[in-house]
DNA sequence: GAGGCTAATGTCAGCCACTGACAATTGACA
DNA sequence: TGTCAATTGTCAGTGGCTGACATTAGCCTC
């Protein structure tokens, strides 16, 4: 970040101007959201904070919605970019189960380079008990599912439109991860190692929860 | 409808008048947002076609979403309330399977009482197609979700917050219903015979889509 | 059936998210 | 240094939504 890398061309202060407002425009909205609630922010209250005017806030962000997204956009694209690594001899739900797990391991440094990780995941929690966000973030993660669906079907050679397995398999997990990150923000262990634990317990579940019946195996303790 | 029912007081003019002005509200408001879209619909241009006040339309509805979701509503309490019937033997996911499937069979009567099911089925499709219902949908759906597994953790004698099967199953299930009602908004089929028995499709191929490897069955046509 | 009570509705002023149009500013680059 | 283009600011306006207060109209009693 320090030395100009070769091959890429250095940026230059108007590319790097715009991205120091960008970034202070996250920090200081989700340091606001998280601190008074979202509702409660105005949009006139960020803008003034880092002293730009509104027009500029919505020229970077489509909605005040948005910049509450921004760091978890990027989340989302270590788990894509990890499916894409998966060794194509895994089966379609090993290599989901790997992907997520190893993106909540190298998920610490990146959060970190944008915003502190305990600031990412006090939004997190407020994403969740947010509805106008909650709503926002379930559309977006059934965006995912369409990528990640396209994804697994590349790689067992099927066509997504012909064959319901990939979007199927693929809803059936994210319904779990969903459950997951709910849990989680109920719960008291706020650390991204605790997250990543969690993941890996309810994954491991849902095999038996659809079993036809559950009379037979034991349950597990509370999240 | 017609003869005043003994055992129910038969409701005052007040009441009547109160319900025809809520169903015109949505009668029209529906008919506006399928032909020319939700967005480019005004609250204005409802209770003009209504004649009432704007502040009247926000004390029969907290938003302009809310409307859109009103017949939904009602039919997400005709699958509840088919669980809620379900015999106790049935495994969790079988009384699931036939819940859904039963109230679709009986969805059609139900939704004519308030507007025609033509009418509701393209509603339908455009919440799917327009991103800011969608989300509310998706929302609605997740809290739908906690209602169901509460249901179903009653049906096995367990604990929610205890054993965390109940909430897996459902959101896997959920899952599967989201797809369905995605590809059916998709596809050509716009019928109600059409989402059952996609629904039923879909569902028989949760458990292939979850096995270790694919490479074994054979795939299945297009939605 | 006149009059009081209260639920429902209308009116008005105002907040906030968001947008288009146009002007002012400021890096980039010859 | 001057020109070009990207970025930002200003301003006016729209649409969803809310609180406060006035008005209307069904309901119920005497």
């Amino acid at each position: 970040m320090s030395v100009p890398s070769p091959g890429t061309t250095a940026p230059g202060l108007r590319e790097r101007k715009k991205q120091r407002t960008r970034d202070a425009l996250i920090r200081v909205a989700l340091e606001l959201f998280t601190t008074q609630g979202y509702e409660r922010t105005t949009v006139d209250e960020i803008v003034e904070a880092v002293e730009v005017s509104q027009r500029t806030f919505f020229r970077y962000f489509g909605s005040k919605e948005e910049v509450a997204f921004a760091v978890q956009h990027m989340v989302e694209g270590l788990f894509v970019s990890a499916l894409g690594r998966r060794p194509s001899a895994e089966g379609p739900f090993d290599a989901l189960r790997h992907s997520v797990l190893s993106a909540w391991d190298h998920a610490g440094e990146a959060i970190a380079d944008v915003v502190p990780v305990e600031l990412y995941l006090r939004n997190f929690q407020m994403i969740e008990s947010t509805p106008a966000l909650l709503a926002i973030h379930l559309r977006r993660s059934a965006e995912t599912e369409e990528t990640i669906a396209r994804i697994i079907a590349d790689r067992e050679g099927l066509d997504v439109d012909e064959d319901p397995r990939p979007r199927i398999a693929v809803a059936a997990f994210s319904g779990v991860m969903r459950v997951t990150g709910q849990m989680w923000g109920r719960g008291t262990d706020q650390s991204l190692e605790g997250i990543r634990a969690l993941t890996e317990r309810y994954l491991d579940h849902l095999g038996p929860a659809l079993a036809p019946h559950w009379r037979t195996g034991a349950a597990d303790d509370a999240p």
